[in-house]
DNA sequence: TATTTATGTCTTATATACTTGACTTTTTGC
DNA sequence: GCAAAAAGTCAAGTATATAAGACATAAATA
């Protein structure tokens, strides 16, 4: 599990901290951290909120890479 | 949560059964079965590693109903 | 009908996502 | 440079996803 760049910039899109989307998510800081950094494996329910929360689908924010940056 | 009809119905497009799905992917039957019946709140790993199989993507099977079946 | 296969459900145990608190390091803005 | 905010990290505890085993019922099939 690697690092969630596309998770990272989505959130820089929004001009959100790891804490803010964290409060937004209703989960610990500690926790947005370690599911940028790829540390943990989040459940369904908590991706689908970050979604929601940055505008995102699933597929855009937690599917497989593609191997380039889609913009 | 409730019962998830379009994992449902993407396993029987495949014709597979709980057990098949659940040893092609690594999980226990049970643990299936609790998804499929909305009592779980699985991983994303897992939900990845189930959209594989059923070649479908997150946003196709876990994504929020829309209220309508898709086709 | 009998017999297998699939599904549903319960219980106990374990792995791990997630929390809380604290601390350090990096980044940002004055 | 300095101060504040953001990000990174570690340890200890709690909640829950998942495993394994067993049994019951439903559905399919001979």
């Amino acid at each position: 599990m690697g690092k969630n760049l596309r998770l990272k910039s989505a959130r820089a899109a929004k001009d959100l901290s790891q804490k803010d989307l964290a409060e937004a998510v209703g989960v610990a800081r500690q926790t947005m951290n370690a599911i940028e950094k790829g540390d943990y494996n989040p459940s369904i329910k908590l991706c689908i909120a970050i979604c929601k929360i940055l505008g995102k689908t699933l597929d855009q924010l937690f599917w497989e890479d593609d191997g380039y940056e889609e913009q």
